[in-house]
DNA sequence: GTGAAAGCGCTAACAT
DNA sequence: ATGTTAGCGCTTTCAC
């Protein structure tokens, strides 16, 4: 069965047209009389062309450039890890003649993320790979985008009432689910459990709500009552602070464990716990930062759920590249798996951080 | 910064030779005097030339042909479904002139395999992905591979004396410790854990048993000698039969979980467990077969750990066909992680069973 | 031994 | 609007 593939030539003879035409109605670049669009149409229906990707590379003169709008890698290393991603989608695109720019902005500042928006858009990029932090200011950028035709990918946190092209993330409430199981397994005696926001401003709180959430959906389907579920903000840069604070917390002989919504959260948390050596305390909280892993190995720390920003970034990458390379339409919402790291695989997926293809 | 990038074009001309010389030397086919030579590869140590891949495999005409060599996918499930990384992995590389050729042999039987693997090795691809399920066949099988210079993967479990191009797989050892402790989660009382191995020929037991150490070590580390840790093999393909001899074993009072070292075997543990309404064993197990899953989701089964046999092939076939067509190098071993299943994050791996890239 | 030249499938510029 | 053609960088064949 060796079965030839389809060309342009091929689908050009088939429908009694030239080459440039057929290419012509494959790009819709016009310049196509409506009769001879339709016999290309037509036989381009009863065949399965799929163009060769390498001869389109070596052909086209065409070099893409995608815009990365992300947070400086060097405030957060949810975010360095982020930037891996990036970097790892960028040498792999590279040879395509597809340049990746990236735009880091000021984590904390609005102001620098408005700015970061507006230099990525003057720039006219072919498309847009953005981490949507800044609620407002996104919205206006994304809408600047689409009046601009710019395609746009966004991940890390959803913003369903814009459509992008794509949305790479994970579903939040479930994630609180997946927690509350880990917590209460095994747990007989009664007890208390506590979810803990820790330093967020109110912007990305929103999401950490959906976390917080599913938690408590998950004891109140399981119709657990001699568990007590409660909610905590702690706004607490200093460490000293944070651990009076979480003291006042610990105090109360029934905490069972603590369910930590961010990645920098849990490490300051553990840091804590450790240092008060409650090692009774099951903890739960997100990320394979290189303090998680070392309190995970420790024991500290009992399950994380990793986020894996590496991957929905190079995926987000991925997604845009094939869609303005291949015209391949990427999934409207790419939900990662909600993966459970405990202290025993834990080297197995630091061995594999990125999927091998 | 447009660096244009150095074509076998420009060697040629700094060489003062035809690019059909340097194209000799590159790929060392001969036919090229000593002073050629010399001319091209002084300008070649001068200048970092990197070849254009993407020219490369569309300006060559050579078809290469992988043979896969798996157990018959309608005899079970997770054959079936190491059978659709292939399918996927053989879809992606047939426009670009890598075609996979798959023969089935039957588990239950040595012969079957012996047979295969001598019908593939007469076909003389360029190329094997193997499941060695048969040690002793598998590697004599291997070794004529060797000496036919064919180049092949090895996946699901490792020949580690044998020198594969690449190995895909997971640490076993570590499987068993990810399931002890998902098995002592919580546990305060007194108890016995049991490891089952269901229905397993030797061959494959051996591998079996690098799980069941695993979990035998992790409660030697922790030191918990309130756990008693016991190994059992059944072998009766009857449930009725299954079923008594499961039953002497629950009649233990201490007996808290059960630890399943394959994917059918768990299946069909859990079948029973339920029929006696045993929701007081933790159970734990491998890979989402439907079965599984729905136990899983039942409240059944407590975890599966994912062994992920439709990525493995994928992955077997993806290195191998980079090495053939890219001269990419695979790495010797690719260990996948330890993906720990629960009923809570299930879904999230359901929706994305293959990675996307 | 060596160089010239014809592809590979596609794009894009160029005639018509 | 349509067909023709010259590349893209490399492989491979074929004269010399």
């Amino acid at each position: 069965m060796e079965k030839k593939n389809i060309r342009i030539k091929d689908i050009a003879q088939l429908a009694g047209v030239s080459i440039g035409t057929v290419d012509r109605v494959l790009h819709n670049r016009g310049k196509v009389s409506e009769e001879a669009l339709q016999k290309v149409l037509s036989t381009l229906r009863e065949i399965d062309y799929k163009p060769n990707l390498i001869a389109r590379t070596l052909g086209t003169k065409k070099v893409f450039r995608i815009a990365v709008i992300i947070p400086d890698p060097a405030q957060d290393e949810y975010w360095a890890q982020a930037h891996l991603g990036i970097q790892h989608a960028a040498v792999e695109w590279n040879q395509y003649d597809v340049k990746v720019e990236t735009y880091f902005f000021d984590l904390y500042h609005h102001e620098s993320f408005l700015q970061l928006t507006q230099a990525a858009h003057v720039n006219k990029p072919d498309g847009i790979v953005l981490a949507p932090i800044f609620y407002h200011e996104a919205l206006h950028f994304l809408h600047q985008c689409q009046a601009s035709k710019i395609p746009f990918v966004i991940f890390n946190t959803n913003l369903p009432e814009i459509h992008p092209l794509s949305f790479i993330g994970q579903n939040l409430f479930d994630s609180g689910r997946v927690a509350a199981e880990l917590m209460s397994l095994g747990q007989t005696a009664p007890g208390a459990f506590t979810v803990l926001h820790v330093n967020e401003a109110s912007e990305n709180s929103i999401h950490l709500l959906d976390k917080q959430k599913g938690f408590e959906h998950f004891f109140k389907v399981k119709n657990q009552p001699d568990f007590k579920i409660s909610a905590l903000d702690i706004n607490e840069t200093e460490e000293n602070q944070l651990q009076e604070h979480l003291q006042i917390l610990l105090s109360d002989a029934e905490i069972k464990g603590l369910f930590v919504t961010t990645s920098k959260g849990t490490a300051a948390i553990a840091a804590i716990l450790k240092k008060l050596n409650r090692t009774d305390i099951r903890l739960i909280g997100y990320d394979l930062l290189p303090e998680n892993i070392q309190h995970l190995q420790a024991g500290t720390i009992d399950f994380l759920i990793n986020q894996n920003s590496r991957h929905q970034t190079f995926l987000g990458i991925q997604h845009l590249a094939n869609y303005l390379f291949l015209k391949k339409e990427p999934p409207a919402t790419n939900l990662l798996p909600l993966e459970i790291i405990s202290r025993e695989n834990l080297n197995s997926y630091l061995g594999s951080a990125l999927p091998q293809f």
